[in-house]
DNA sequence: TGTTAGCACTCTCTTATAATGAGTGCTAAA
DNA sequence: TTTAGCACTCATTATAAGAGAGTGCTAACA
């Protein structure tokens, strides 16, 4: 069966309806609201077409037709026509980017809070994934007899710092001569390229101080290793309520679970992509909690490699132009800003 | 009329009872499931009286009786038995200090999760107030040739750190000179106290790079100011499921949306409060969003210096004795760790 | 005088049944 | 190929009837 233009047209007016609504469509209304200049019984034997061909789906017999997936794919692959974004939202957006905030993850909290403000959805962000990025500087700061600060500075500013014991009789100026030697051995390594750093190499310079060193070390492979567990950062977590399809206590707890699982959500969204917008429709999503919802991600940078990604998570009937225009703006938005703080 | 004992085992009966059904609970149950050795027509009586004195309340003429707030506040102050923690569930808070975290935000929020597993409720905790906590050690660290951090190290081993932009042509000893400038003035300050640093005498030191010094000092207060506004960290969001009062999806909302007001929470827990544990009963609470809940808090300390607040939230028909018993000895045992981390 | 059995009454909750209405698929005519 | 007409389906809503839990009151009892 071919899928003709009328055939499209009729389509797209029932997703149109469906996303506006969330009531199953039936060929009454379409015949109504949106005038085609057909009657209802032909599009319901269109209706019929399409649902064999897999666009649509019937509740029950005798209720009206509600998209599939694979239409929402279609629809976001050919049919819908992606406005940018007004010029409110737009200045709405620059706004937040004017107070600079010097913190990385203020920025990208901040970036999760104004995208679940303008478009309603739950929204879900992740720090940049340091693997992708160069060790600058290692710094040991003096906190007090017992304590030091082990600061990692990284090519994008971006840093983590831990508390780690020193061990007695060890003076600040051992700490700086201790931060030159670790810094000349891992700068402009990436977090992954650790594992190549010669640690015998560094061990060969703490001549007297072997148990500091190890600990030391413990402590950086330890850092390391946990930077790679980034954190998620969401924004309007309640939006969910918003939606007919969550009024049911079991689904929106489900969700609500769902958005518990940092892990769960690190990875849809670190899942290596391409820059840009990417939409992922219920079933096309590879988490099984994940099949009724639609995931509209987009990447930021700095320069020309991608830091980290952000998205909108709702249902599958979700207001696909929209979330895609404000993704388009978000993150380009985003890129820009750090691209200004941090220089490309 | 008085309160005699009699009642009071009612009392009792039905709180208890109703702790664990979260059903109206009527004169026939308490005659059978409480065997106090009179009829359900007596218990009648006497739960008529209760009724009048404001302890029970009725939901409508043919149900059962529910305990009132005053109700609960007898049962927490005089009825209820408050059993020391077992001591699996003992294990089991300890292991989890025992894997040496010396982040406090990680120890903080570590500490939320296990008090949401062990409870089931919702929990709640603030990292510690800094204005009771006084200024150790002020750090800039190069991060390149634009950005410098700048660490503030506590006496709690609690630090804030801010990226700042730094003045072409400085170098790292300029950092380190500044950086002692900086501690020299501002040590063994708290946060509260900051505000009397004379900056005029530390402006001389600065002699050509006075923009410089005023970033700085924008910088230094910024964070000062920022830093009164702590983090609140949440454990077991969707606990609150659990419970049939909240099945209603419009009660679960409005408790989900407190939960994200975290200013408000930030509130609840940070308002000065003496040592130990406390209990709050649905309307006792100040927050109007609060009326229908109760929350048990405990302080937690380093030395004998009140640091923060953690705490469980639910409805109002809790189990306050084992809340308060968990609230008790997690609060210790909190206090007890971070004492042996940074000393007293 | 306090306690208890008995009973009518109230009110919610459950279940059964009927009515409503939106929507479909099929048929036959245009 | 399109469309009007109509029988049929099925979720939703409304209505009514019971069932059940619990109370308050009365009168008898120790």
């Amino acid at each position: 069966m071919k899928l003709d233009s009328r055939k499209l047209q009729i389509l797209q007016a029932i997703i149109n309806d469906y996303i506006i609504t969330a009531e199953p469509v039936g060929s009454r209304t379409v015949a109504r609201k949106y005038e085609l200049g057909i009657s209802s019984a032909t599009i319901r034997n269109e209706m019929s077409d399409l649902e064999e061909m897999g666009f649509l789906e019937q509740p029950h017999t005798s209720a009206g037709r509600v998209p599939s997936d694979k239409a929402y794919r279609l629809y976001v692959d050919r049919l819908m026509q992606v406005k940018s974004l007004g010029e409110q939202e737009a200045d709405y957006i620059k706004e937040f980017y004017e107070h600079k905030i010097l913190q990385l993850e203020q920025i990208i909290f901040t970036t999760a809070k104004v995208l679940s403000d303008i478009t309603n959805y739950t929204s879900i962000a992740i720090a940049p994934q340091l693997s992708r990025v160069t060790i600058g500087h290692i710094q040991l700061v003096p906190v007090d007899r017992e304590f030091a600060l082990l600061v990692i500075v990284t090519s994008s500013g971006i840093l983590k710092d831990t508390l780690i014991q020193i061990p007695q009789g060890i003076n600040g100026d051992f700490l700086n001569k201790v931060s030159g030697i670790l810094t000349e051995h891992f700068q402009n390594k990436t977090f992954s390229e650790i594992d190549m750093v010669d640690l015998s190499a560094i061990k060969r310079e703490f001549l007297e101080n072997q148990k500091f060193f190890n600990s030391l070390v413990d402590v950086l492979t330890d850092s390391f290793r946990r930077s790679q567990k980034q954190e998620v950062y969401l924004g309007g977590t309640t939006n969910i309520f918003n939606f007919p399809e969550y009024q049911d206590i079991l689904r929106a707890r489900s969700f609500l679970n769902l958005l518990e699982e940092k892990d769960l959500l690190y990875q849809i969204l670190a899942s290596p992509q391409d820059e840009g917008v990417k939409v992922s429709i219920g079933t096309e999503n590879l988490q099984e909690e994940l099949r009724d919802c639609s995931i509209v991600t987009a990447t930021y940078s700095l320069g020309n490699r991608v830091l980290g990604t952000i998205g909108v998570i709702g249902p599958t009937r979700m207001e696909y132009s929209r979330a895609v225009s404000v993704m388009d703006y978000m993150g380009k938005a985003l890129s820009r800003y750090l691209t200004q703080l941090y220089g490309a």
